[in-house]
DNA sequence: CTGCCTGCAAACTCTTTGCACGAAT
DNA sequence: ATTCGTGCAAAGAGTTTGCAGGCAG
């Protein structure tokens, strides 16, 4: 299994900060290393009570940052008021969101060139980029042609 | 000057949508087209009360989606909480963002290969893009070299 | 023990909506 | 005369924060 490990890092990285080492903390992280899809804060919150239920939305608020802030996590915000979270299985930041404004899923793909982009143009108004964010909303074939969306309802 | 043939535009493009002219959609309008630079909807709000003060919130957000919608206005979300439009100028839908996280700017860039981008990757995964968007955040230069922006409070 | 972390609930920000009045067609 | 559009204020959604008590170090 790739959580308990993950959640050994989780430690570490919560000493190395000077951050203590709370079990709700380590619910939140457990809860969100468990998901293989995006979630949102909210989904988060139900995730990591039904590990610990002392768990509370201001935990999981409070915790979301420090999670985004060293990469544990990546946050994602496609616009539709609510953001996004997803945990950090590989070292590419250069990805790409498709947004599937049918079945509300969200696919990432590998973007490389994208780091070239951001480089080039800010380097055209004396800027150095920081991070780069590609998204692609789209619908899907599948249900226009058949009414059915074969990815609707799948998680 | 082109606020006032813009304004007739808009004038024919309510009525053609079975829409009533109203002054207060009138000066939503006007102070949506006066400006240069990104606004939100409540400095739209401000502006369009120095044209007619009787326009309310409401009527900002429910006027907001009637130019958006028909392209009059571009909505740009950078993630920020808060949305910021700009009038639209040109035709190019292929636009991308570059967000000065120093001065907290904006800097639209031509961005032609998004549309190649979004159908590639969308036609992978059996989806018709209908959007796209690619921004990049960025550190100012000068403001890190000199400890001042060049471009800081200039509008 | 010290002070960081917690849950709770209230506050906040941005946006949307129900309602009765008012104005465009 | 019809409706559609309006202002107001309240409601909503998502997120943040002040506070008093609790637990990690």
């Amino acid at each position: 299994m790739s959580i308990p490990s993950a959640r050994e890092k989780f430690r570490k990285f919560l000493a190395q900060k000077g951050l203590r080492v709370t079990s709700q903390r380590l619910a939140i992280f457990d809860a969100a290393f468990a998901r293989k899809e995006h979630f949102t804060a909210e989904q988060l919150l139900d995730y990591a009570r039904a590990i610990d239920d002392s768990v509370s939305r201001a935990t999981v608020y409070r915790t979301l940052p420090i999670m985004t802030g060293s990469a544990l996590l990546r946050e994602i915000d496609i616009g539709s008021g609510e953001k996004f979270y997803m945990p950090t299985l590989e070292q590419n930041t250069q990805i790409a969101q498709v947004v599937c404004m049918d079945c509300d899923r969200i696919f990432e793909i590998s973007a490389p060139f994208m780091e070239w982009y951001g480089s080039t143009v800010s380097s055209k108004l004396g800027l150095s980029p920081v991070s780069q964010r590609l998204q692609v909303s789209a619908r899907c074939n599948t249900l226009r042609d058949t009414g059915i969306c074969p990815r609707r309802d799948k998680n």
